[in-house]
DNA sequence: CCTTCCAATATTGTCGACAATATATGGATA
DNA sequence: TATCCATATATTGTCGACAATATTGGAAGG
């Protein structure tokens, strides 16, 4: 998306909200780099109001850290935390996983498979890995947090855990679990929660982060990420 | 604590966040009411700056909801979000309790031992149920949750959910738990922890906390609950 | 009597300026 | 040369005022 595009919304605080979020996990704003507000400020041709309240709330997402007196950074990416938002992935997704057993109706679990069968048509065609990489990964797995109709859970997982692990994404965009292996895993959950067996559903929907988490170690451990970008030299 | 007492803390807004979520969980605002920010600054005595970003730390929080160009409103309790929230514990602190198992030190243990023989003291001790009700319970649990040493863990579980479960404590306080079944099953966790059974610790955990949402549920749906108070008649 | 529309009022959103605090600069001293 | 301290600078925290949007109240019409 253009960087420019405006964005309607119904108050600055909200676009901004938006607009550094994607930034962040664009990457534009480095990581652990300084935030300077009368800067951004000026950048987006608006006041300091609005954008402390923005501040506030990226705070709350956990994408920046913020210290009296001295001012707000974006979090530096480290493996520690990438495990414990994936254990605590895990915990949330399993109970998603057995809460959907119990609550979805027929025509979700059908829409469901179209699109794993979208996801292996997909594979079967499409050489370019990369991009297969990641191709409806996310879909399915938000479809079944929805389908547990739980709102507070669905609340933390789309939007505190799932803005960081878009960020770690960034960093760890080779060496990522087979994709076809991903798909027949989600496809084993999917059997699971069609037949309404919810403590399998959960079982199988944790080894599936865990062993997502697992690679993903391996990955950072290589490339070596928490290489922290200050901002300053 | 007096109303009055001076809050020393680095900024205005920290200050007023605290202050407006002790307001709300002790009932001074009232649920469901409507928030009217220069009434809140002039009562505190700040300007609405420092109040606005307190609103919006209050909105991640889960204790009031804000829309734009119209304003804040204190949270309204019903059944289903506290069933949702209770369920959001049961798989993050099963988890804990897993994660306890395979972290907490013998020291740790040794304390938690001697917690609950405080617990177990206080309530031969004390005949006055209703303030025993929920004596240490807290305490269990809160350590229980920072032995995980998961992060991302403690603050969701924290700050987030904890907050609306004390909000909910208010208009439950009669028909709770009984506080010694409730302390058999905190021993039974414990020494599941201490055994580093971390599936058995998960389960009990699970059990206990679901029990204690079944509890709920029945005393709600007495006391109806969720007569929302607008603020206004 | 009720509904609809419009003006008056109040509340929220945004801005620019000032005060308080932290950081950077530079000089003096060991 | 390195360290410490005082001053200067920049950044964050707070405030009061203005603009934009919602709410309220009453008048006009059915």
């Amino acid at each position: 998306m253009d960087k420019v595009t405006q964005i309607k919304s119904a108050t600055l605080s909200d676009d901004l909200t938006q607009r550094l979020t994607a930034e962040i996990v664009e990457g534009v704003l480095p990581l652990g780099s300084k935030i300077s507000e009368p800067e951004l400020a000026k950048r987006y041709g608006v006041s300091r109001g609005p954008l402390r309240e923005a501040l506030v709330k990226l705070e709350a997402l956990g994408l920046i850290t913020r210290t009296a007196n001295v001012g707000a950074r974006v979090i530096d990416l480290n493996i520690d935390d990438l495990l414990d938002t994936y254990t605590l992935r895990e915990a949330m997704e399993g109970m998603a996983a057995r809460l959907a057993s119990e609550l979805i109706s027929e025509q979700e679990v059908t829409e469901l498979y179209k699109l794993l069968d979208e996801h292996q048509a997909h594979l079967d065609s499409n050489h370019d890995e990369h991009y297969a990489n990641q191709y409806g990964n996310e879909d399915f797995h938000l479809r079944i947090i929805h389908a547990s109709q739980n709102k507070k859970l669905i609340r933390v997982l789309t939007q505190d855990l799932y803005a960081t692990i878009r960020m770690y994404r960034r960093y760890t965009a080779d060496s990522r679990p087979d994709p076809r292996q991903a798909l027949r895993e989600h496809k084993a959950i999917l059997d699971a929660i069609a037949n309404r067996e919810g403590d399998l559903a959960e079982l199988l929907m944790r080894r599936h982060i865990s062993r997502a988490a697992n690679l993903l170690k391996k990955a950072m451990l290589q490339n070596s990420i928490s290489q922290g970008n200050t901002g300053k030299p």
